[in-house]
DNA sequence: AGAATAGTGTCTCTCAGACAATATAGG
DNA sequence: CCTATATTGTCTGAGAGACACTATTCT
């Protein structure tokens, strides 16, 4: 029967990435509660079935009001279960990472940004969604528009391939790059704006489409 | 408070993927009980918190004991969540596919295998959580040792091969796929061990690792 | 003019696919 | 010996990377 059964706890967690100097970050944020109060932890929350229409919108919930971030992107990662996870018993946590800007993170809410690798000692299974996410990231990036979501809406390719650069931890060639971009039909030019953000302005490019694209092969 | 939230019900939900007739089908496997008692849908149960280690436990447990299916692999697909995805109430699923041989799965279970791309009008949201997972099993089994969990532990190349066809839906180079495959060191051969069922005596090779291997790039 | 970044054209080399050739068993 | 499948070797074309060259704006 359903009322014999000991529910377990259910929460999001969320791993904010950004990309700064060049290197994946993640948002890590000081808690206010117990468990771990005052501890650096991924941004989490309960799960309200009262008014969560999806655990998609719970993390969507918990990421702007605990953080006061609106992501480009949201994606759920895995699950995380068992009864050693959290001191308060057994719980299964839905883990999301979420992408955006670094220069759209607020800078009031007790957030801290850490390079990906070297996020370590963090409280609860934490440190295992981390890796977990480092991997997933990684080879999805790869392979994808992702790396398009740490940018603002619009970009120039020079940003773009640098975006690419990052995550894949190694130089691009440069025209390679653009033939590729182009056949993929990835991402469209916009008419009449360039950035002039550097000595010869730019064109300036969007997604073609919303949500994340795969390829095929890697870029 | 914790004692003030409305604890969703939290279940598994198991897709048995397996190889027949050179394409993939899923056994789905006829409901005993209410909801929808008699209808065919996914392998499900409630995640026991004072039984199951972790939702992987739940999940092995459920496809054993409902199904008498020992899988050569399980792995969590995503979780799906929501109030109208279960008339019980709000729930979250923590959806798992579970790869094995065809000859493996027992008869007597109310088991029904049908064609991955043709299973239809299943009960709860069964029919969205194996579109996700026909996708991403597509997706991944392209660049991965994944299809070689859908033969026994002892295999042939060209049985591999048929089953790497099986998945990508087109036929492969056979020379190109021994020079990739031996490049790739994700098989061994098994010293002294050779497959007669055709013609000629078949080399019979092994998986080099327990798990899933990813390649960089598709086969 | 010169520096700096944007963007284009071309050459080459590698690798994947096509296919031919060879090997080994059973009938 | 013939057939069927396994396995190996070679040729060729497409595509990725290297790199040189042109374009545009600011100082």
């Amino acid at each position: 029967m359903i009322e014999d059964l000991i529910r377990p706890i259910l929460t999001v967690d969320v791993i904010p990435l950004v990309l700064k100097d060049g290197c994946m970050h993640v948002a890590l944020q000081r808690r206010d509660k117990a468990p771990y109060a005052n501890e650096m932890a991924l941004v989490g929350g309960y799960v309200r079935a009262d008014e969560d229409e999806s655990a998609t919108a719970a993390a969507l919930r918990v990421l702007r009001e605990k953080a006061g971030i609106t992501p480009r992107l949201l994606e759920q990662l895995m699950t995380f279960s068992g009864a050693g996870r959290d001191p308060r018993g057994w719980s299964a946590s839905i883990a999301y990472y979420a992408l955006q800007p670094a220069e759209s993170l607020p800078t009031d809410r007790n957030l801290m940004l850490t390079p990906l690798d070297q996020a370590r000692g963090l409280p609860f299974d934490h440190d295992a969604i981390l890796a977990k996410a480092a991997d997933r990231w990684r080879r999805r990036a790869a392979y994808s528009t992702l790396p398009a979501f740490l940018l603002p809406p619009h970009f120039t390719l020079s940003a773009l391939r640098a975006a690419y650069e990052s995550v894949l931890g190694r130089a691009l060639n440069d025209s390679a790059f653009r033939r590729k971009i182009d056949e993929l039909r990835v991402i469209q030019p916009i008419a009449g704006a360039s950035s002039k953000a550097t000595a010869r302005p730019a064109q300036l490019y969007r997604l073609s489409h919303d949500g994340v694209t795969e390829f095929d092969r890697t870029l």
